[in-house]
DNA sequence: TTCCTGAACGAACAGTGTTCTCCCATGGAA
DNA sequence: TTCCATGGGAGAACACTGTTCGTTCAGGAA
């Protein structure tokens, strides 16, 4: 058992054969992004510590080396998408705008990656670094803003609270803008009595369309233009 | 085997030690019964089908002769729950006061629950019959209110994902109003880097405040308020 | 060169939802 | 009353899941 035998061209071969494929060491940050580009190309459910190991040529029980639990893991790897978002420093003059702009932008990373936007909702305060980050940005806008520390508070949870859920409930309504679980939906409604959901049944159409982020701006502006009321800064 | 040696002392004591306490027979609605009463007791990650058919002295597999599925189950629990709503009908007058009561108590409701909010997050779009009652009175409500049809149609759904996120980050925090997860935030935030995140760290107290529903209010407040705009009723 | 720490990892555990398949009691027909 | 078909009840099994245990083994320190 010498350090010299196993260099051998016999001992190469078996080497290759006994543990073949590991190039790189396993990291904390290889997991992450092997879980990531997971969820990218099969979404959360095929999201299993064993699928991660396959992704990284070993098995689960290595991960835990580096990651304490799956749940840290799904953190880790929603912070790694919060990467993809700039963060602008706060201007009192277009503060409103600034703020729309980051949850924009934030719900777009989101959908980018599947149905992410789950763990977005679990993982409802923030304590990743880029996750915290998002939240130092967004608490400077509406401070910018005028809002008191309460207002801005309760704001940047709403915002976030906002902006997660509609991602979260996008990314639940088959991916893209799919009219496949619309007309689902439409043809549900079809089904139902008239005479005990004379509202939903006659506004059917108006429930069902889903015509891109019109859903979400709607949202938004409501929820941006009642947090400047509360400072006075509404025009 | 006729049907009277059965019915001997002998038979009826083999009998009562070979299946021995299914009184009634199994029922859908007996297993939604015992599904609610788990959640009740143990919470949603308590609820398996092997749990349900536990509570009813069999196992799970009778289960799926009466429900298709666990997710449907869960449907099923939630549209049980939601029969301790009580609507009433659409008031011109009093409208934003009744649909702030409806949510108000479809959030007591649901964390009445433990955490089956978490059921309701994902069953954004109302299906089951309770679930669309409540959705058809708060349309009549909007409607009453004055607002057109498609704002009415994105506020039933705003006002929705609103109260069940909120309920389902509530039941998350530790069921009551338990000021340990309140602590441990609060303490966290204190091991954190005052120069990166001069917001959050000096906001902390104001972030991590979390009385009772004054959060919940707050947002609905906004919410309202934000709806009521868009017809001109606002005051 | 020896020792030792810690990563890697196969196997196993206790679960999960769901399906297959058989058993048998019940109800209607003959 | 006898027969048979229908369908609910359930045990076993399948393919998974997250996590832990005990072992092996390679690389750096002494």
């Amino acid at each position: 058992m010498t350090s010299a035998a196993p260099r051998s061209g016999w001992s190469e071969h078996w080497q290759k054969e006994k543990a073949p494929p590991r190039r790189q060491p396993l990291s904390r940050e290889r997991i992450v992004e092997a879980a990531l580009r997971i969820v990218d190309a099969e979404g959360m459910d095929a999201l299993s510590m064993r699928r991660v190991g396959q992704e990284l040529g070993t098995g689960a029980a290595s991960l835990y080396a580096h990651v304490g639990s799956k749940e840290e893991l799904v953190e880790l790897v929603l912070d790694l998408a919060y990467t993809e978002i700039e963060l602008e420093r706060p201007d009192p003059a277009t503060w409103q705008e600034q703020v729309k702009r980051l949850l924009r932008r934030s719900r777009q990373v989101l959908l980018s990656h599947r149905d992410l936007a789950r763990a977005a909702v679990v993982a409802n305060v923030p304590v990743t670094p880029h996750a915290m980050d998002i939240a130092e940005a967004m608490l400077g806008m509406l401070r910018a803003g005028g809002l008191d520390e309460q207002t801005a508070a309760y704001g940047v949870d709403l915002l976030g609270l906002y902006t997660t859920a509609t991602a979260f409930e996008a990314s639940t309504r088959g991916g893209g803008d799919s009219e496949e679980f619309t007309e689902r939906i439409r043809s549900y409604f079809d089904t139902v009595p008239t005479d005990r959901y004379p509202m939903i049944t006659s506004m059917a159409v108006a429930l069902t369309r889903n015509v891109g982020d019109e859903r979400f701006e709607f949202g938004l502006d409501i929820l941006v233009a009642g947090l400047a009321r509360q400072s006075g800064t509404a025009g």
